[in-house]
DNA sequence: GACGCAAGTAAGTAACCACTTGCATTACGA
DNA sequence: TCGTAATGCAAGTGGTTACTTACTTGCGTC
């Protein structure tokens, strides 16, 4: 690993923990084991190295992804709710503090949302091939159910923390408890191991 | 009104806009029309000032209230939901920087929960009133689904700007859209103008 | 008119901030 | 062995911050 992402890496928790103003280049040079003037070196400006960070980050944001055909809606859901839910709490701190400067630097929450935005999508379209297939209710409000989801997840990776009564015990459990309101709001019926349906195919 | 709430005025907004290290005394007096001085007499200190800013905040939050007898659970839970949602998207930028120094000031995270916590508990109690009643289901995971319609005004208030494709569309039809996805996660059936049903009084 | 009190004014202090400069050190390839 | 590029180190610059001090001003009261 290079100096650039030991910089990088350093100005992401200091960021997280401290904010813009508070992650001083000085502490993210101590962090990064380098000098500080290694850091204006490489990046010109700590506004250049929060570019860079913020690039780097959706660039290495991982893509959850969901069966193009349902097997088990209950089981696919709940591991792709885990996956999403991990990611989000793992990343808590730097979405608060991220959301928390919208005000004075909206660029930052706009790349956090990347992910979520392309997350929304993706549970959409299953959500939607599960309608078409019969097994979800044909008068479910799919986008706010959708909407109700995310924002469950992204409430609770992070304010859990601070309003432990308000989300559901143990956290293991909670994308189990999530995705089986969200299947009766749509009205999924709990249908489990279905044959697969074969879509239809590039080319023809 | 007297400079002590001109400058706690003040503060509020400078400090939803700019965060705790971002809120120069400089700025806060400046808004408030008071000089700097001012506020080190009244206060003693910058740390004093937003101690008093979170207890005079928690004290004049509204308590949204649910009435006591059902007797039309989705209009009720809409107007109480739209009450809810429009109180915190007026305070979404101060919830957001409040929740965006939670590594270094926790307190003032802590501060803003208080209202979604008793919002939740009345919800909660009044979910059980209908399902006492059979209004909801008997199976419904009334917990989860309290914690994801407080989570969906919680986002939608606080995200809602950074992305408007992630939230019911208008803004204003949301509560009603929630409440009936969270109706339906509870199975509550959508009848309206029951009888309204005499609880037992105090003193018998 | 003397007094007390709240508020403003001007100036200063010590610390911290982003960023720069000049120079020494190291490593490595030609 | 020399040149070059990356890095460290020490020091400094100009600006900002919280907070203080010393003094003045305006206003109501006895």
């Amino acid at each position: 690993m290079d100096n650039r992402d030991r910089i990088l890496g350093a100005a992401k928790k200091i960021y997280a923990q401290y904010g813009f103003r508070g992650a001083t280049t000085r502490l993210i040079a101590i962090e990064a084991g380098v000098n500080e003037v290694t850091l204006f070196r490489t990046f010109g400006s700590k506004a250049a190295l929060f570019e860079a960070l913020m690039l780097a980050h959706v660039a290495q944001s991982p893509i959850p992804h969901l069966p193009d055909n349902p097997l088990d809606p209950e089981r696919e859901m709940t591991d792709w709710c885990a996956s999403v839910l991990r990611h989000m709490r793992e990343n808590n701190a730097l979405i608060r503090t991220s959301f928390g400067e919208m005000e004075e630097r909206p660029e930052a929450a706009v790349s956090m949302c990347e992910g979520p935005n392309c997350a929304a999508m993706i549970l959409t379209d299953y959500v939607l091939r599960l309608q078409s297939m019969g097994i979800a209710a044909a008068d479910g409000d799919i986008p706010t159910s959708v909407a109700m989801l995310m924002s469950t997840m992204f409430g609770d990776a992070i304010s859990r923390g601070v309003m432990p009564n308000g989300f559901p015990e143990p956290e293991s459990e909670a994308p189990a408890k999530y995705v089986r309101v969200f299947m009766r709001a749509l009205g999924v019926t709990a249908a489990r191991h279905r044959t697969p349906v074969v879509r239809s195919a590039a080319g023809d």
